[in-house]
DNA sequence: AATATATAAACGAACGACCGTTTTTGATAG
DNA sequence: CTATCAAAAACGGTCGTTCGTTTATATATT
């Protein structure tokens, strides 16, 4: 058998991945075994610890993978221009859609598990450090200092508070659409626009 | 030896839930084992299996043990009395420092991870969804009618959902404390306060 | 062109360690 | 003596991982 190209050893690692998320979201990290793994990628154990060298890492790069929604949101709502107020809107507004979305339902249930991950893994802390309270939060830091000097913002308001407060919402709301899928937290943009658009 | 006092059964369960706490800030859940919990309460699993039927159980007495500080800050703002708005001022004030305090970062870590394990048990899930969400919840929705009907809150907001917000700001700071102790969020007050109060 | 060889990938049975739980045994208080 | 509790060894089972083997193909040789 020759070597395999290198296009085709990522379409494997994706595949595994891909069937660890199926297992993921129905039983929890600890839950799944390798073999369940390996059963639902339809590969043998070998195979799978030639993509991966342990268990650990598919759990970590799930970890990663999962917060790539949020990146995206951030990256269109920027290229859509407009004022600070209304990018922020947008971000609220989408943001909130995409929770609701029954499809996200694993998503949001696999995000928990992450969290709690993080507790135990450095690796993965530093990962969501970086991306989902770093990226988010800069970026609703900045969207927060232009409004303010655009005076759409009470400028008696820290920016960065203000930054930290959304997300907290954001993240308090996965976790309740998690434990509860028929609440509808849409209703909560109007809240969250009082808080930033009171002037 | 004749049957043991019910108090000192008592005793030696909250002797087993600290120690099995003790780990449980250390390690997740699943990282301690049965025989971590004995060492560290001092007991041979035959004892601890006398009064706890399994592992399981004893992760479900730590997770409904974890949420009594929000119940106790919710019972001492009520019986303080005071306009709705005051209630709630306390309680988001009285809340964010709590969360602050050094010593609760154990508490804080176990929490994200009781969150992780409602994701997999359903009695978990409920006792979450009873006080977490209901109890803080009903708490928050009712101080916030309240406080529009005598027009300290703005009427076109739902109560509900500003309860459902306030709650998520809550739980994701608590997450995000987590994930960085150093980061400062008493500054929030103000931008949770905004969102109510903003008239 | 046909065959042989080298090499990389995949398989899957098996391993060893660990974990939650049980059972056996001994100690002790009434 | 008896009934209760605790200690500790041990058990059954599972899990992550390894490794000897097989399979498949690109390359070399004739």
């Amino acid at each position: 058998m020759p070597k395999v190209n290198e296009a085709h050893i990522e379409a494997h690692r994706q595949q595994i991945l891909e069937a660890a998320n199926a297992h993921f979201s129905r039983q929890v990290f600890h839950q799944t075994s390798v073999h369940d793994i390996c059963r639902e990628a339809e590969l043998s154990p070998g195979a799978v610890y030639r993509y991966f060298p342990g268990k650990e890492h598919i759990i970590v790069a799930t970890c990663s993978g999962c917060q790539q929604g949020i990146s995206a949101l951030i990256e269109s709502a920027r290229s859509r221009g407009g004022s600070p107020l209304q990018t922020l809107d947008f971000i609220v507004g989408h943001g909130l859609k995409m929770l609701s979305e029954e499809s996200f339902l694993e998503a949001r249930m696999i995000n928990v598990q992450v969290w709690s991950e993080a507790m135990r893994s450095a690796e993965i802390r530093e990962a969501l450090l970086t991306v989902s309270i770093g990226t988010l939060g800069q970026a609703f830091s900045k969207l927060f200092l232009k409004a303010q000097e655009q005076g759409q913002v009470d400028c008696k308001l820290d920016s960065k508070a203000l930054a930290i407060t959304l997300m907290g919402i954001f993240h308090g709301l996965v976790l309740h659409k998690s434990l509860d899928s028929t609440i509808d937290i849409r209703v909560c943009s109007s809240a969250m626009r009082a808080m930033y658009q009171g002037l």
